[in-house]
DNA sequence: GCCGTTTTCGGCCCGACTGTTTTCAGTCG
């Protein structure tokens, strides 16, 4: 078994024992147990394994280290399987329901003999819930909702269609009176492809009325938690956004806090640790000592600065960071940059707090690439092909944005679907981008392109000699999705290494939340992109997003060259590069490793020079 | 089930909110 799939096996074990009502504590002790492995590398593990070591790892103990061993080995867990049989299955599911934990499904299953969705659905139809102790007619109704909806909570969002409902939000909470700072935090503020909820946080002198505005917004479907600092609320479209209040002193800790991501913070509060200092979202205190980091915070801000210095603790490096927390807790780190810096660290972009190495960056971040840096875009489409602005209306809206060029990359003869463009209308095409480029209409240069299908066999839809007529060739995948790993990854190096092929087109052909990726072997892939001198995109459509951010870092190191590209239908389209930004910016790319953040000029000249290559 | 410069037993993050009960348990993040 490899190590997530050994992590996801510790993590269902949890879930298990919680139903069983075991001690909270153990059920802890698996969740870290996967969170060590993950943290681990796949290498490490087997290496640990095959030295009995794995015992020196944090979080893993005896009982755990065996069954991680049983596991890698065997692939099986005999604890697991017995575990498996004593538990009903249709009880893991109820856990989806909101409002249900693992006490209230025992009671249920105990004492109404409800084993799955569909006979607590029937119990609280027939109003058996609501009678039972501990449970009422709200929580009856509560559940039944729950149920009822289940499907649209449970489903993420496009960061684009959550970034639209929360970018208002946000402005709308800044106006307020009340409010002094207000801020996304979450996987919204971290540009993750998808989002599960929003996190919308606010410093405030009051917070009445800014619960009362945040739950009165329009397309509210429903207010699931209103308390004097915290807010809940589920949109039409299933989307859950919560709201939190603190005081201004608190708002950078909360902000970092609950921007995450979840291993991103563990591993600052084990450095925080590590520094004789405990960080959460209340605030950055030292570690020893009784009580909570809050009851801390609060009592040193009482006792001011002087008694709270006598306090600081040993070492003079700590101490420096000690006493700079102590004078002020909540006063001293105003900013993210200056929490960063109490532990020693650079300001870390939230776009790289994926706990994926970024905490021992040792030196300055590169500056990542931003909007602004890009001067065009390659891989656009007009009603020629299924696009549905015309070429001057896309080179104006091009213009309308400040680029310098705009590639018009229509589909090929082989996307009948799409209306794709046989060699006659491909030359008429081109010849009208040479008149529209040579009439100075507009300041945005057209380059001419097409976004050529790769054939199931690796063969490209236009001959060479066609494909020579034009200023570059965005090659892609659109048929034939079945085929196996082996033959899907040959098929497109043989498209790589055709000289004409300039850009690689969406390499998974992913479309999020609705369909997987063909299977590909990435790694492969990037490589002859390498060899062969072939940019791949970085597709910026909000539902691709495709090549994955999580392979960037790696390729761009190894000389991999990227090309954001808004794979743009229609004038709106061309904005989708800002989705396409933040995916670069979570792989760690600068403007550098960018082919459209280069001038007109330079661009023009690496697509001939990357076409000579033969 | 894990952990230990206070330790091999007794802790383990904890505050906010809801619903039910009438002072608190369960859930959530």
């Amino acid at each position: 078994m490899t190590k997530n799939e050994i992590a996801d096996t510790l993590n269902e074990i949890a879930t298990l024992l919680e139903l069983k009502g075991e001690n909270p504590f153990k059920v802890r002790a698996y969740q870290a147990g996967a969170r060590a492995l993950e943290a681990m590398e796949e290498v490490e593990l087997s290496r640990l394994v095959a030295a009995g070591e794995l015992e020196s790892v944090k979080g893993l103990g005896e009982a755990l280290a065996k069954k991680i061993v049983e596991l890698h080995t065997t692939g099986r867990l005999e604890f697991l399987e017995s575990l498996q049989a004593s538990v009903a299955p249709g009880l893991v599911e109820l856990l989806a329901v909101p409002g249900l934990g693992p006490k209230k499904i025992r009671a249920l299953h105990s004492r109404l003999d409800v084993a799955d969705i569909g006979a607590l659905a029937a119990a609280c139809a027939e109003g058996r819930v609501a009678a039972l102790d501990g449970f009422g007619e709200k929580t009856q109704q509560k559940i039944l909702a729950g149920i009822k909806n289940r499907e649209a909570y449970g489903r993420r969002h496009l960061w684009w269609n959550a970034e639209e409902i929360a970018g208002p939000i946000v402005a709308g909470l800044r106006a307020l009176p009340q409010v002094t700072r207000a801020e996304a935090a979450g996987s919204l503020r971290r540009g993750l492809e998808t989002v599960g909820d929003l996190d919308f946080l606010v410093a405030a002198g009051e917070a009445g009325p800014v619960v009362e505005w945040f739950t009165a917004r329009p397309g509210v479907k429903e207010v699931t938690a209103r308390g004097e600092t915290k807010a809940s609320v589920r949109f039409e479209s299933g989307l859950q956004a919560d709201l939190r209040i603190v005081p201004e002193g608190q708002f950078v800790f909360a902000l970092h806090h609950f921007t995450g991501s979840k291993d991103h913070n563990v591993q600052m509060r084990q450095r925080a640790l590590a520094r004789g200092l405990s960080l959460s979202e209340w605030g950055l205190v030292p570690a020893e000592g009784e009580g909570t980091a809050k009851e801390k915070a609060a009592k040193i801000a009482e006792r001011g600065v002087r008694s709270a210095e006598s306090k600081a603790g040993a070492g003079a490096d700590s101490s420096v960071v000690c006493q700079s927390a102590l004078r002020s807790p909540h006063s001293a780190i105003q900013t993210e940059t200056e929490l960063f810096a109490a532990l020693g660290l650079a300001f870390i972009p939230p776009e790289l707090r994926e706990g994926l190495g970024e905490i021992e960056m040792t030196e300055d971040f590169p500056k990542l690439v931003d909007t602004s840096d890009l001067r065009g875009t390659l891989h656009n489409h007009t009603t020629a092909s299924d696009g549905r602005n015309t070429l001057a209306e896309m080179a104006l809206a091009a213009e309308a944005l400040g680029w310098e060029y705009l590639g018009i990359a229509d589909h090929s003869k082989s996307s009948v679907q799409a209306r794709g463009l046989d060699e006659e209308r491909l030359a008429a095409q081109v010849a009208e981008i040479h008149a529209l480029n040579a009439s100075q209409k507009f300041k945005t240069h057209l380059f001419t392109g097409t976004e050529c299908d790769i054939l199931p066999d690796g063969r490209l839809d236009f001959d060479d000699g066609v494909l020579a007529s034009l200023d570059y060739v965005v090659a892609s995948v659109h048929s034939a999705f079945a085929q196996t790993e082996a033959v899907m990854t040959a098929r497109i190096i043989r498209a790589l290494e055709n000289p004409q092929v300039t850009v690689l087109g969406h390499l998974t052909g992913r479309l999020l939340l609705r369909r997987e990726g063909y299977a590909v072997n990435v790694g492969k892939i990037i490589d002859a992109a390498i060899a062969n001198g072939v940019v791949i995109e970085l597709n910026a459509s909000p539902q691709r997003l495709d090549m994955d951010w999580r392979h960037w870092r790696r390729a761009a190191e190894r000389g991999l060259r990227c090309a954001i590209n808004p794979d743009a239908h229609d004038t709106a389209g061309l904005a989708y590069v800002r989705a396409g930004v933040n995916a670069a910016r979570k792989g760690w790319l600068a403007p550098g490793h960018i082919l459209n953040t280069r001038p007109r000029a330079e661009v023009a000249e690496w697509l001939r020079a990357c076409r000579a290559k033969i």
